[in-house]
DNA sequence: TTGGCGTTGGTGACATTGTCACCGACAGGT
DNA sequence: ACCTGTCGGTGACAATGTCACCAACGCCAA
C-alpha cells in the first residue's frame, strides 16, 4: 500500500490534499506551493541527502519511504527515523539552510516520489502563511521530541525491549520482516551478534520464527507487551 | 562571567545586541521585539519547562545557563544541551506549539535572566522578517544537529571517552570541576559507580585529583586527547 | 553436477558497561 | 563526641559490545 502507483501518479496536481496539515492553506498559498514545486522520484536505495550531498529544496513525501540514520565515523549506523508518506522532510530542510557538517543521511527505502520546494519559495510561504507555518513547527515539534525519545531509548532501554518493538513495528501488520540480523543491528546501533543472541531467545519462546533473511512473528502480543514493558 | 549582572542590567534596553543572528534585523523588527519582549529572572534549580510544565514564551538568554536534560521513565537522567547566554530556547518554544508529552525538562543552572517572547508575537516575528526566520532556523539547525551528535555519543562512544570530554567542557578553562560522581553520571546517562571507576583511573594515570565534591584537571591535554579519540 | 565464493548466521572468549547490595568516610548540626 | 544524611568505594553478577573464527546457504560458473 502507498506505492508510488496508487494514487501520487494519478493526482499528482492535488497532492497537497495528501497532508492534513496543508488543508488550512488559503486556495492562494496551495497554488503558489503547487506551482513552486516540482515532482521527483528516486530509486529505492538511492541517496536523498547525506554527507557531502545536501538537500536543496524541502520535500513532501507522496509516496514511499525515506529511511534517516546516523552514520558514525566507528563505521557504526543507526536508524533515528523514517519519514512515511503524507510526511515531510523538516528536520533535515532546516539543517540544509545552515550547517554543511551534517552526519546523518536519508536513503530511499523504497521507489519514491516526492514535491520538492526550493528553498526561496520555503522562506516565501512560512513568510506568508500562518497555517504553512504551524505546519512546518508541528512537524518540527514531532520529529524533535522524537529524537528526545531516542536519545531516551538509546541511553536506558534493553536491547530486548527496543528490538521487539522493532520487529513489529517492521512487521507493520504483516506478521513478517524480510531483513537479515546485519540490518536490525543498524536499526538499534548494536551489534548484529547481539541481535542473533536475542532472536535466538524470541525463537526458543516460541515468539518468532528464524529463517534466512527474514523473521516472522508467531506471537506478536508477547513481543508488544515487552516492547512496553520499560523495566 | 556573564552572570546576570555584568552587562545584561546595565543595557536590558539593548539586549538584541547581545545576539549576533539578530543584528540585522532592521530598526523596526528590532523595537517590535523589544516592546513584545518582557525580561524574566529565575534563580538557580528552577525549572523552567517539563513535564506538565510547557513554556509559554520564546527565551532569549541574557544571563546564565539552563540545562536541558531528558528524564527516563526508569528514574535515569541524561542531559542534552545547555542553553547560553547569547543563545535562545528554540527546541522547547517549537514543542510546546504542538506537543503536551514532552518529556524533556529545563533547569536553571545558575541564576538566570532572560527576555521572553510571547508565542503570539514570535509567530509575527517570524512572519515579517527574513532575517529573523534566518535566526530562528540556523538556531533549530545547531540544536539538531546536535541531537544527532548525542544519538551517536551514546549509542557508540565509550563511557571514558564521554567523560573526559564532559570534564574538559565543564571546566570551561577553570582546572576545576565542582560537581559529585552522582552528578556526572546523570550528565552522561550512565551510573554512579561507572563515572567513579572512570574517574579513579584517570587519577591512577594522574590527570585528575579527586575530592569529595569536586574533580582538578591536572592534565587537561591528555583529557583533550582521550576525548578525541574515536576507537 | 561440482566446486568456488560471497552472504548470512552461530559460537565461545573476553572486555566494557550496568545493576545491586553493602560498606566506610566525611561534613554539618546538636 | 555523637547522629545523620551525603558522598564515594567495592565486589559480585548481569547485560551488552567486540573479536576471531566457523558452518550453512544460495548463487554461479566451470
Amino acid at each position: 500500500m502507498n506505492s508510488p502507483d496508487d494514487w501520487s501518479l494519478h493526482w499528482p496536481n492535488n497532492w497537497i490534499n495528501r497532508f492534513a496539515g496543508l488543508s488550512r492553506l488559503d486556495a492562494a498559498t496551495k497554488d503558489h506551493l503547487m506551482d513552486s514545486s516540482t515532482l521527483v522520484q528516486t530509486s529505492k536505495e538511492d541517496l536523498l541527502f547525506g554527507p557531502g550531498k545536501s538537500p536543496e529544496n524541502m520535500l513532501f513525501l507522496l509516496g514511499g519511504t525515506v529511511r534517516v540514520q546516523q552514520v558514525s565515523e566507528t563505521g557504526h549506523q543507526i536508524v533515528v527515523y523514517r519519514i512515511e508518506a503524507g510526511q515531510s522532510c523538516v528536520l533535515t530542510t532546516a539543517c540544509l539552510l545552515a550547517y554543511e557538517d551534517y552526519s546523518a543521511e536519508g536513503v530511499a527505502e523504497t521507489d519514491v516520489m516526492a514535491a520538492a520546494v526550493p528553498r526561496a519559495a520555503f522562506d516565501q510561504l512560512v513568510a506568508q502563511s500562518k497555517p504553512f507555518r504551524d505546519f512546518v513547527f508541528a512537524a518540527f515539534s514531532k520529529r524533535i521530541t522524537d529524537l528526545f525519545l531516542m536519545i531516551d531509548e538509546v541511553a536506558f532501554q534493553r536491547v530486548d525491549v527496543r528490538l521487539a518493538d522493532r520487529l513489529v513495528r517492521l512487521a507493520a501488520g504483516t506478521g513478517r520482516v524480510q531483513t537479515t540480523h546485519q540490518k536490525l543491528a543498524e536499526e538499534l546501533g548494536t551489534a548484529r551478534e547481539v541481535v542473533s543472541r536475542q532472536l535466538q531467545e524470541f525463537q526458543r519462546r516460541g515468539w518468532i520464527t528464524l529463517a534466512r533473511g527474514s523473521v516472522d512473528l508467531n506471537d506478536i502480543a508477547q513481543l508488544q507487551q515487552l516492547s512496553a514493558h520499560n523495566t
